[in-house]
DNA sequence: ACCTGAACACCGTTCAAGT
DNA sequence: ACCTGAACACCGTTCAAGT
């Protein structure tokens, strides 16, 4: 049976497959090639190396951002759901996040979420300048969120380790810690994050007022 | 001539040695052994693994952070001074910071800034929730931050790669970027992060002085 | 044009042997 | 207690050979 040829697309598939099923860690050529049952050098036909397959890993997943934008709602709103959706990524794909986010990516790949991003900052009011920083500054906001989400489990296996035990803490040197390590013990991302967001959007509104 | 004795201590600074040399991907047990003139098994007489070296790694760079808190400032310049002082392992330590920011830590080496950032936080009223959400809301924006100011130089060599250039975009498609791109091609690292910290700190002020 | 096995220069880590 | 070389099971990638 003559099994689909192989192409780009398909081995970049294989590779988030791998990623997800067991980690970055078990990424190899040779572990994909096996998966799509060839020889390793065939990968070499259509990806002219590892490294660069890892770029097509990252752009593949950030493609999948489903981004259904209202031109007619509040820009807050539409930020709100714009980051929203960048969030997911981090549901659907929650161990190749970390390879979107290491990576460094000179495509135009993430082009997309930016303009749809810098058009609603732009709609809004702000500056050409003030929409880029406020842009950074929100990428950067969701990056770090999205690492702490995933990082927090590199494997699935421990569900509910503990990283700060009470009793454990000296509370002479850590007062705070310690009195807080309830709270510091558990994470409910999303309340995290859409806590930040309502903060950082209602800065945005500030800084708006502030500059009009 | 007996060198120093073989050590953790002496491993990690080597590991980190090499990697702001010749960056993350070129650690190996073996150059490491290399680097420290021993044989590669040596090192496991210290270090159970190369992961747990890593974490290691991370601690060190983590416990390298100078903080200087001044208690009778002001709380919003007491914040400024805890995020900047994170801020600069990117830059005694650029290549680790990728190490640092992609593993999870269960160790006490991140604790003291998590200490002095919490107690900073009660002292301006906040209450444990408030102040352990808002805590996890700057290490997200700086853990971000950090990310973009290093994973733009993976290598120091491309002083200056236009990432996005004007003529390359499709301005049709993405009209904003376009007419954005000099502003996107430049980033001033610190002005950005300064940027944001200031929105953030201002964020902060007004959700104390809501929920006052 | 696409596939491939052999080969090269690497990895992390186990183990048994040394002192 | 600490060091170590040999060995094992892996890597990414080059190259020459196939179709």
């Amino acid at each position: 049976m003559p099994t689909e040829p192989l192409s780009r697309g398909r081995i970049v598939a294989a590779a988030i497959g791998l990623i997800e099923r067991e980690g970055a860690d078990a990424v190899s050529m040779r572990r994909i090639a096996a998966d799509l049952g060839v020889g390793v050098m065939s990968l070499y036909n259509h990806v002219p190396s590892k490294d660069v397959l890892l770029n097509g890993v990252a752009e593949a997943v950030l493609s999948k951002i489903e981004f259904t934008d209202d031109p007619d709602a509040h820009w807050t709103d539409r930020v709100r759901m714009q980051a929203r959706a960048f969030r997911q990524i981090a549901h659907h794909y929650p161990r190749s996040t970390m390879v979107v986010v290491s990576r460094q990516l000179h495509s135009a790949a993430g082009l997309l979420p930016v303009e749809r991003a810098l058009a609603t900052l732009r709609s809004a009011g702000f500056g050409g300048a003030d929409a880029v920083s406020i842009l950074r500054m929100f990428i950067a906001y969701i990056v770090g969120s999205l690492l702490r989400e995933v990082g927090v489990t590199p494997t699935f296996a421990p569900v509910h380790t503990r990283t700060i035990k009470a009793d454990s803490v000296d509370a002479t040197l850590f007062p705070e810690v310690g009195s807080l390590a309830p709270l510091l013990d558990e994470c409910d991302h999303e309340a995290e994050f859409e806590f930040g967001l309502e903060l950082l959007i209602q800065a945005m509104v500030a800084h708006s007022a502030r500059s009009r």
